[in-house]
DNA sequence: TGAACATATGAACAGATATTCATATATTCC
DNA sequence: GGAATATATGAATATCTGTTCATATGTTCA
């Protein structure tokens, strides 16, 4: 049984078993952490949009920009949080950048995102 | 051929083959803003924490509050917004309020997710 | 070498977000 | 009915985040 309460919900623990056993498989917050930070990445249209583009085709800086309509500058901001997520990479031809995908799994996620998207609209 | 130039990178096209052709292939800004939208969900320790928590078992506000050290105000606050994206749903039982999982994909996802990051960690 | 150009980056600002605090709502039990 | 209690919620605040703007870096080409 859980013999201390935290600092809230003080009074009583309501399913003391419950709490006890599913409090030794909580994940580290470290781990949890590094989850939140990683979803987080997909969690911006612009670096969504970007994505998009990628799993078309490798593609340059100012390309990208040209097709999203947006700052170059913007992209690039957020090409270096994609790349930092590990989730692009790039490759240099001399002042062009050339960026694409870095990880097979993202566009499984992409995906499982876009299907609860489209079961959401069917529901409504 | 792109026939204009958007704002941007005004001077060349760089490769106005491979953008007229990925500029046909992009979803509309409703489907991407909802995709980031989804994964924006994802992308709060806090929410990835009552998450795994409720993968292990359907389970009260207070007690979750109480495994996760965190007041019932935040908590409730969270699931609201979890509720809100379709991922939790709810059930009374007298005053206690009773939160599971609502859509099957999404243990798939938070999955991906921590094998991403236990990927990355290999890494380094 | 210098002009042109593709990209990167730091600072600043505006808007979004998570938690706290106070309080409202709704249910139970005496 | 009234006290106790589980949860919900609105406002306030501090922090985080994305874009813009100005500018730096590095490459090409004349």
């Amino acid at each position: 049984m859980a013999e201390k309460r935290a600092p809230y919900c003080e009074t009583t623990v309501i399913h003391g078993e419950v709490v006890d056993r599913v409090s030794k498989m909580l994940m580290p917050d470290q781990v949890t952490a590094s989850i939140a930070e990683f979803f987080k990445v997909f969690g911006d249209q612009t670096r969504i949009r970007i994505l998009q583009v990628l799993f078309e085709e490798e593609m340059c800086v100012c390309d990208i920009a040209y097709l999203l309509n947006m700052s170059q500058s913007a992209i690039s901001h957020q090409l270096r949080v994609l790349k930092q997520a590990g989730i692009v990479k790039y490759r240099k031809d001399g002042r062009v950048v050339y960026y694409s995908l870095d990880d097979e799994h993202i566009q499984s996620i992409f995906e499982q995102g876009y299907q609860h998207v489209m079961e959401a609209k069917e529901k409504r």
